[in-house]
DNA sequence: CACCCGGTGTGACGCCTGTCACTGATCCAA
DNA sequence: TTGGATCAGTGACAGGCGTCACACCGGGTG
């Protein structure tokens, strides 16, 4: 799982079929960097255009509110990449990226990454599938802000970030469990409402907290409990009378 | 403006660039349809694939929670496209198409869209360049419904309809002013608040409305509102004390 | 140890807004 | 004109959750 911080570019899935002596040259464009966790790398509104990829480390990608609000979009980890959409269409970039950890990017202009993409068609695809991956998953987020209240996005989330625990199946597992802030963001509500979510979960069994693992003990019953929770909570089917 | 409805996929955007006798040769590949207004032409999950140009009319591309509420993404004017996800990544549709007014498409398979992609980079570029542009608007959809009350989201929607009067300048209109269930699905709200949301503004003479056209009679102040209230109103920044 | 700091839990309060229920307008067809 | 359908405006109500405030806890550091 975890990568040798070699100064490679092996292992990108965005250059995935990528050939070696292609890669290699490609890599001479590049830029090399580390960051401290914490650091932001760019801005929402920069008039940079390079493409990053990460070595080694994590990031998320995040946007605030006038408010100061923080607002998590998603997060790019070792052999992923971020800053595509800025490189493809010249515009200002759309968000801002925080390391989450200390990390290590390759930074690659956009001139060589727009003609790699006129060369390798399959490396194009490539890009077409993750551009279209990001559309995917922000048309559910849209959705989910429409259409749930907090607290089951509360839910939602802890579902996503679940793994299956090595040892006993049936039950999941989130370790380890991020601050609650985190989570908050990425469901865009407050710390507070995230641990009265979980809170209000306890009694029912249906989570269990165990320093920071949480623990899944009915991960249907959970799913469940989101939809249901919709139907005779919050909104009818609004079939005019 | 309005397009004759020859059926032939001169004109539209995504396909800019392409010479005549490409063009020719992707139109031997099209089925063209007509639909009625209010048609529903594809739904989220459906396993087609086809990429689908609109000719005549157009069509929303929207989705339902499971309590039935409509939410509406964006949609797709003549000259413009949908579908390309689905025929770019092979998975199911990731939302529903409705047609707004009558209208005329062109279905293209995925086959020869994607070989299509494989032969011309100007044409996978302007894919590129959509999907980015899709990306972007739903990022800020996103933050939007993360940090406006629904209230200010309905403000936003009018500013982004509005267009400069033709014959008093500085003056905006919405013209003609949808029905406002349409705009509560677009900044997901109810036909209630938005009804309230335009009430209260038109003490103020920022907005007049004159049958179905909206009079935006200072853009700038209502912008200002927008971001003014999130400041003192609804969240304060949350430096820890 | 004492201290600070970031992370957690929870009570109180109040506004926003979704829901329900009516009343009217508008428009079109019979 | 009369009916029906869609759209609009508004009052009443209640519940969710964002905000503020405070107490507690654990871990690193001087």
């Amino acid at each position: 799982m975890q990568k040798v911080p070699e100064r490679s570019l092996v292992g990108m899935r965005l250059l995935e079929g990528l050939e070696e002596r292609e890669r290699l040259k490609l890599e001479t464009h590049c830029r090399w960097r580390w960051y401290d966790a914490g650091e932001r790398i760019f801005s929402r509104g920069d008039e940079s255009r390079e493409v990053y990829f990460v070595a080694e480390g994590a990031v998320n990608i995040v946007d605030f509110s006038l408010s100061g609000r923080e607002v998590a979009f998603w997060s790019a980890e070792a052999g992923e990449s971020f800053g595509e959409l800025a490189a493809i269409d010249a515009k200002p970039r759309s968000a801002s990226v925080i390391t989450h950890d200390k990390t290590l990017v390759a930074i690659l202009p956009a001139a060589p990454f727009r003609e790699l993409l006129q060369q390798r068609v399959e490396i194009t695809f490539n890009v077409l599938n993750r551009l279209a991956e990001i559309i995917r998953v922000g048309d559910e987020r849209i959705m989910e802000l429409s259409s749930l209240a907090a607290t089951h996005r509360v839910y939602a989330e802890l579902l996503r970030m679940a793994k299956p625990d090595a040892a006993v199946p049936g039950l999941w597992v989130v370790r380890p469990l991020p601050p609650l802030r985190e989570i908050a963001s990425r469901v865009s509500t407050t710390r507070e409402t995230v641990a009265r979510a979980l809170s209000q979960l306890y009694p029912t069994d249906l989570l269990r907290r165990k320093g920071r693992n949480l623990y899944l003990m009915d991960r249907d019953a959970l799913q469940e409990i989101i939809y249901a929770l919709e139907w005779d909570g919050r909104q009818q089917p609004q079939h005019h009378h």
